[in-house]
DNA sequence: CTCCTTTTTGCAACTGGTTGCAATTAGTAA
DNA sequence: TTACTAATTGCAACCAGTTGCAAAAAGGAG
């Protein structure tokens, strides 16, 4: 049985209805090894299914979130990017000046994942997480500011 | 000193301008105990400053939340939230399914901080975290979709 | 197959926030 | 105090995403 369509079937026995914009949001979405935003979504939605709707795409996208087999991230890029939830997971470090981006692993997360599992009985998504701060490179550049407001903490 | 007054200084210090715009931004974030909008920030600043723009206000928000002095949020309410960065930390749960959001505090976070300013020193921002996720109560609900999605992982 | 109920879509208007650019102004220096 | 320049503002247009509602269609029952 393929991804595909074992994804449609989660979706069947959440109790939701399988209609072809869904379908084509989730093929296109599988179908990809990378992010993709909203936009190139629609696009690639759209070669096969040309006058699907935007909020249709983005209803999808919620509902197939809620259902777990997608993740949204804010990389700090100005929009969403969305992903099949079943890649390695890795999460980001987003540098609040400089913008860059870099990856770390999951593996740092999964004491805190355990933790907020034990106190709250809440399954955290902690799959993509993304984290702003500052990168080593910026330090210096931000320094001033931060000594003085840390003052009265 | 006030703590408004030192909050002024540390922008200064960091080689920015005191605007009128920006001296009633900051003021108005600093009065307040609790998250604010942007739409309130923007209402409150202009009961004093009436003809003020409300890109001025998200620009200054920005420029706070660079240098450290504001922390903003995304608690899934459709809208960020801001607060000035001193109050004690604290972060929030948010359920993707019935959006009720709890408190945790910071304690469960430091390991992690440690450890990703360690590896790869990053200072990340843990101030604030918004951790999506289910809840005890909704965890029933999300299940059937779940243990499909995750048998191919 | 046909009917029925409920979910979902399409649409257009809207919201929160951003951007490019010309006009203004804070801070500095003479 | 005046003049200068780089930083900042105001504005209007724009962008990504959301919402309310009427129309359409999925899935189930007969």
């Amino acid at each position: 049985m393929s991804r595909h369509v074992e994804l449609v079937q989660s979706l069947r026995q959440a109790g939701h209805r399988l209609t072809p914009q869904r379908e084509s949001v989730l093929a296109v979405v599988a179908a990809s090894d990378r992010h993709l935003t909203a936009e190139e979504i629609i696009a690639r939605v759209r070669q096969r299914y040309p006058y699907l709707n935007k909020s249709a795409v983005y209803r999808s996208l919620d509902l197939l979130t809620q259902l777990g087999l997608v993740t949204q991230t804010d990389l700090g890029h100005g929009h969403v990017e969305y992903e099949l939830h079943n890649h390695p997971h890795h999460h980001h470090l987003i540098c609040r000046h400089c913008k860059d981006v870099r990856q770390i692993d999951h593996a740092a997360f999964v004491s805190l994942e355990k933790k907020i599992e034990n106190d709250f009985g809440f399954q955290a998504e902690l799959d993509h997480f993304a984290i702003f701060g500052t990168c080593k490179k910026c330090q210096p550049r931000a320094k001033i500011a931060k000594s003085r407001a840390s003052a009265t903490r």
